[in-house]
DNA sequence: ATTTATGCAAATCATTTGCACATAG
DNA sequence: CTATGTGCAAATGATTTGCATAAAT
């Protein structure tokens, strides 16, 4: 079976996920991954990133138009995407359950689940907008 | 001021969208208006879709790690993705109002909408499972 | 020793874009 | 005539992958 090794580059990305302790994108953990460890590829980062959210440490957001990020916890929860800026943020609401048996005519699916997307414009945005 | 001009190639790739009359990715429109016409370019088709989501003629759906839906209709629904074939379909539920009223703190957000996206396992894929 | 991981560069996939030419208004 | 649209090929951006080498168990 296939087994997990501890390497430096593991270690280096989930610290940098705990650190910000917020969504980033691969892109971002590279970037403050290198600050540190100068010698780590974004190969790597995404390959590491990919194993994480396989096994379920860490949470993969699709991100519509936009590049995924990953949080460092594992407890769902939906997201708001600015259309401004395009940052992804959390969203402070409870995951609705059941909300798959709202659906009238499931023409034989079977659902497994679901994710919500908001969109907005964020605070700082909405200043600059202002301003 | 801009203005739209009317094309053979936008004709093709509406009437494409309105005998499907459901989502298709680019590269069905593409495909299924190439039977018609066959020198009719990717990048044109691309632009049209563009273009006509942005007017809101018809609706374009960003697929999590898919390529993008496109829908002759303008009334917003959700969808589901089959996570075995990838395939987009209709759900069959209508759209929440005030969802947005749910989140707990805005931390000064503007909410302007929502998007569900479900996932589940489609009825074809669901039988050569078994079989 | 054997298997998993890494770094690099090249490949992929969906989509966009620059540019010269065509065409609708 | 003049602005908008088209076709092509090349560019983009995010992510994946093949391959030889390195490191963990």
């Amino acid at each position: 079976m296939a087994s997990f090794r501890n390497t430096i580059q593991k270690d280096a990305v989930l610290k940098a996920l705990h650190e910000e302790n917020r969504h980033m994108t691969a892109e971002q953990v590279l970037a403050k991954v290198q600050t540190q460890n100068p010698v780590i590829s974004r190969s790597t980062v995404f390959r590491i990133l990919h194993q994480l959210s396989e096994r379920g440490d860490i949470l993969r957001i699709r991100v519509p138009d936009g590049a995924d990020c990953f949080d460092c916890t594992n407890t769902p929860h939906y997201h708001v995407k600015c259309t401004d800026c395009g940052e992804v943020f959390d969203v402070d609401m409870p995951v609705i359950d059941n909300l798959e048996d709202k659906i009238a005519d499931t023409h034989g699916f079977i659902f497994t689940g679901h994710n919500i997307i908001f969109s907005g414009i964020c605070p700082s945005c909405r200043k600059s907008r202002t301003a």
